[in-house]
RNA sequence: GCGGACGUGGUGGAAUUGGUAGACACAACAGACUUAAAAUCUGUCGAUCGUAAGAUCGUGCCGGUUCAAGUCCGGCCGUCCGCACCA
């Protein structure tokens, strides 16, 4: 007897586990394959308590299928590329690479200390040559596929970290991880063409292909694409062939073709060709457009700036109305990177048009009246009408609604062979170039006389070079310096050439990571028999906020390697799961003199005192603040290592997926990882007393004849076990833990119940429990002298006889206010209870001396008495 | 502005297709054990009135449908997330 010690239990099953190697996956034909993945984390140094929540519920799942029969493939891996190690070779003064491994040694005993069924024989880091290597083959492989392109391009660049930054990586204007503006630059990129994709992209999102995904992520991804069916359509030069840049029309994009009778100009963006080629010979021009190019380009200023406009020298006829003119204007609110980057402009039915054309006293001609309003009177003021409606002041369209208008103008402007229908796509090709060291090497050689060649895939691995410390210290590229590296002949013409000095963005080592631990150590990127076997991801689970980036690029590239035989799936990831963040209370110095930054203080120097929360320090009051995110920041985290040290793995673990919702934030506090620590007791004291009871796995057929609490415990049993596997199955671990504890409560109050029925709850609690807290699990089936593994025991299944009560229930309300229940046997007749409910005396107090009109009766649930 | 999620006790949160609102836990309070504390155990715990039995009110606000609404419908208010001068 004594209390449980995880301290000395934890390690002791853990190492039972190894010696066994209980957690190796094979493919196995005769069981069905389960394919649990939990995002794999970044190697920053230690792991946090956020980790701890993601691999816990990856666990629980996997420990889960794996009792109810699957062969569950449960793999972990390191995303080693990038720019932190970089820093930290900068201020070190070591090398990233060191850096790196040695975070993944003291990461990997960590989560190895959470008891995780993981396959570590599959185990790789994306920074390792064995990795990086087949990365280079795939890339090679979508470049003769088509799905490659280099080309010379504006590029977001980040002046901080010195690198190119992708659209999804700039937020606000501002680089993704170092805050900084973001500039312009020309450049010649590498660009994976995700656009070639996009409509595949977007219709699996609606067509079942991923119903198992939450729908906000489903719609992120919707918005990211941001698919408009319009049309492309030129606009002829008034009198004159071509224009200065060299064209002889206007080509502009709307989604709006049924407006066309309403333009009343064109505008093109700033940095336009058309624009371009009149700044040459227009000081005017010139100035304005540098104008737009100063202006910023964060939310704000966007919000704020005014819609400003530059005439150009010349007009565009009217392409429905003969003899009409369009001035043509340089303006600040179109873009270029949209559409053809320019516009027509239909300012009674487009608020922005509406704005400029106000301003510069153009005209507003309405041509979609709204369902009520009178043709002869209909005007637009300041707001533009921008729904449905009829058409009218237009020709060939008038009467027409909104969609009907937009298919006859575009078929119009076919016939003209003015235009065509397009979509357009908000996604832009994904650039992968990053002129960083910490990197996959690009496998590309740049030769004078050939061109950029391909590395011959005979060798590969490009290897990044070793160069020394101080490299890291000076600013760029190292790799543009390792001269010996860098400088090889061409493979084709065997002339001096170059290699490629950029590195591959590192979401492109978490683009197929998946596919690489069906078979982590085949000299293939992806052996396909054994691919096809495990995939798709049954579950994957990870934050929201790879809810684009990373699950974007993952879908993508799923569908190129489909399309080099790598693999046979188009979809990576069958169910997804997004569990929320870890937060905490956030605590400050009182002292305002000192900078905010450095006024934040760790929960661990804090102690609670009565109503307050003082400073260990000072014994003074501290303030306490929001309850944020854990970030290193405002320093209000807890260490998951000096936690397992105190309670033990199983703790930490029970507690993160108890109380919220596993999709939403949940507050860390001391008060909840005690209540986890007590449960823990609790239920070893509970098995500790059942110690050796009926020691055998099978316990036979059930005694006859039990006695009311026997059978009351064998009900609580069933209903545990039938309540808890549902909510597991529905991610709501939650309320499985809240059954758990509630099973616990009746078994504790069941000291009389027969030793069978003991027996068998205490092993049914052992199962339930073994997913969420392994170790104790184990310790307790031991304890009860069963036969090791609880892991590898069949998950229990309720009998449905005992989920049933003989007698329910049921609440009696008298127009509709509950006065009272009634116990009625569950297969008693509506009429018997309506009889039992109007002879119940707090009913018929309420009933007493009034006409019953009415009584519904719905069975194993309520009676409703309706008086008057 | 567009799209999505959500709003329940002091707190985190339960409530399957409309059918006993507040499961389970945290905090708080009272009691038992103890020299004492911790731990553990028992009890109370939405609000108001009442000694009690009980009554009335109560799921962001207003209205509606229904025998019955946290749940459905209409209209507001608020919070969070994503996108955003996307033509």
């Amino acid at each position: 007897m004594g209390r449980y010690n995880p301290k000395e239990v934890e390690p002791r099953w853990r190492k039972v586990w190894d010696e066994a190697d209980l957690y190796a996956t094979r493919e196995d034909g005769d069981r069905e394959k389960y394919y649990v993945l939990e995002m794999f984390p970044y190697p920053s140094g230690k792991i946090h308590i956020g980790h701890v929540r993601n691999y816990a519920m990856g666990d629980l799942i996997a420990r889960f299928k794996r009792a109810q029969g699957f062969n569950v493939l449960h793999p972990m891996g390191w995303d080693a590329f990038g720019m932190p190690a970089e820093n930290a070779a900068m201020q070190t003064g070591g090398h990233p690479k060191d850096w790196t491994y040695a975070n993944i040694e003291v990461m990997r005993d960590q989560l190895k200390q959470m008891g995780l069924s993981i396959d570590w024989s599959r185990e790789f880091a994306t920074c390792d040559p064995e990795y990086y290597a087949h990365q280079q083959k795939l890339f090679l492989d979508f470049w003769a596929a088509g799905l490659v392109e280099r080309r010379e391009s504006y590029v977001n660049w980040d002046p901080v970290d010195m690198t190119v930054l992708a659209n999804e990586q700039v937020i606000d204007g501002k680089g993704w991880r170092s805050g900084a503006p973001v500039e312009r630059r020309k450049l010649s990129q590498w660009f994976l063409k995700i656009t070639d994709k996009a409509d595949d992209l977007l219709d699996a999102l609606d067509d079942g292909r991923l119903d198992g995904w939450p729908e906000n992520v489903r719609t992120m991804q919707r918005n990211w694409i941001g698919r408009s069916r319009g049309l492309k359509m030129r606009f002829a030069y008034t009198a004159c062939e071509t224009a200065p840049d060299g064209t002889t029309g206007l080509e502009i994009y709307t989604t709006r073709p049924d407006t066309l009778y309403g333009a009343s100009f064109c505008a093109v963006a700033p940095d336009h060709p058309l624009a371009l080629a009149f700044a040459k010979g227009d000081k005017a021009v010139e100035a304005f457009i540098a104008d737009c190019q100063r202006a910023g380009t964060s939310e704000e200023a966007i919000e704020k700036a005014e819609k400003k406009g530059h005439p150009l020298p010349l007009s565009v006829d009217h392409p429905f109305i003969d003899g009409k003119k369009l001035p043509v204007f340089v303006a600040n609110f179109i873009l270029m990177g949209y559409g053809t980057g320019a516009i027509f402009g239909c300012p009674a039915h487009d608020q922005r048009d509406l704005d400029f054309a106000r301003k510069y006293g153009l005209e507003v001609t309405p041509v979609v009246l709204p369902a009520d309003a009178d043709p002869a009177t209909f005007t637009v003021g300041d707001e533009a009408y921008t729904d449905d409606g009829s058409i009218f002041n237009s020709d060939f369209l008038d009467g027409m609604n909104v969609p009907d208008a937009i298919d006859a103008s575009i078929n119009r402007i076919e016939e003209m062979e003015q235009g065509e229908a397009t979509t357009q796509y908000r996604l832009r090709d994904w650039g992968v170039s990053r002129q960083r060291y910490w990197g996959c090497p690009i496998p590309a050689i740049h030769c004078d006389t050939c061109g950029v060649v391909p590395v011959p895939a005979e060798d590969l691995p490009v290897r990044l070079p070793d160069v020394a410390a101080e490299e890291f210290n000076t600013p760029g590229n190292p790799l543009d310096r390792a001269e010996d590296w860098k400088n090889v002949t061409c493979p084709k013409c065997g002339r001096p050439a170059t290699r490629e000095t950029d590195t591959f963005d590192t979401f492109m080592d978490s683009s197929w990571y998946f596919a690489r631990f069906a078979a982590a150590r085949e000299d293939v990127p992806v052996d396909k028999a054994r691919a096809d076997y495990w995939l798709p991801v049954d579950q994957y689970i990870g934050g929201v906020e790879h809810a684009i980036l990373h699950l974007l690029y993952a879908r993508f590239f799923t569908r190129a390697m489909k399309d080099t035989g790598h693999l046979s799936v188009d979809e990576p990831f069958a169910n997804l799961f997004t569990q929320g963040m870890v937060t905490h209370e956030t605590y400050l110095d009182p002292d305002e003199t000192k900078k905010l930054k450095d006024r934040w203080i760790l929960p661990d120097d804090v102690i609670r005192k009565d109503d307050t929360i003082v400073w260990e320090k000072t014994g003074e009051p501290v303030i306490v603040g929001a309850i944020e995110k854990m970030s290193k920041s405002k320093k209000n985290v807890v260490s998951p290592e000096a936690i397992a040290e105190t309670y033990g793995a199983d703790a930490a673990r029970w507690f993160m997926l108890s109380d919220s919702p596993p999709e939403r934030d949940v507050e860390w506090t001391e008060g909840g990882i005690v209540g986890a620590w007590k449960l823990m007791n609790r239920i070893w004291e509970t098995v500790e007393a059942g110690e050796g009871l009926l020691a055998q796995n099978d316990l036979g057929v059930v005694p006859a004849e039990l006695d009311d609490p026997s059978m009351a415990l064998r009900r609580a049993t069933h209903s545990a076990i039938d309540g808890v596997t549902d909510d597991i199955e529905n991610f709501r671990f939650n309320k499985a833990i809240a059954r758990i504890y509630e099973f616990v409560n009746a078994l504790r109050k069941a000291e009389g119940a027969h030793d069978w029925v003991r027996a068998e709850a205490l092993g049914s609690l052992t199962q339930l429990i073994a997913p969420f807290t392994p170790h104790l699990a184990e310790e307790c089936w031991a304890c009860l002298g069963r036969e090791p593994f609880v892991c590898d025991v069949p998950w229990p299944s309720a009998d449905p006889g005992l989920l049933v009560d003989d007698t329910v229930t049921l609440a009696v309300q008298v127009n509709g206010k509950r006065r009272g229940e009634i116990s009625v046997p569950t297969d008693a007749s509506k009429a018997d209870a309506e009889k039992l409910a109007l002879a119940d005396p707090d009913v018929m107090r309420h009933t007493e001396g009034k006409t019953v009109r009415k009584v519904i009766v719905v069975p194993g649930k309520i009676v409703n008495i309706v008086v008057g």
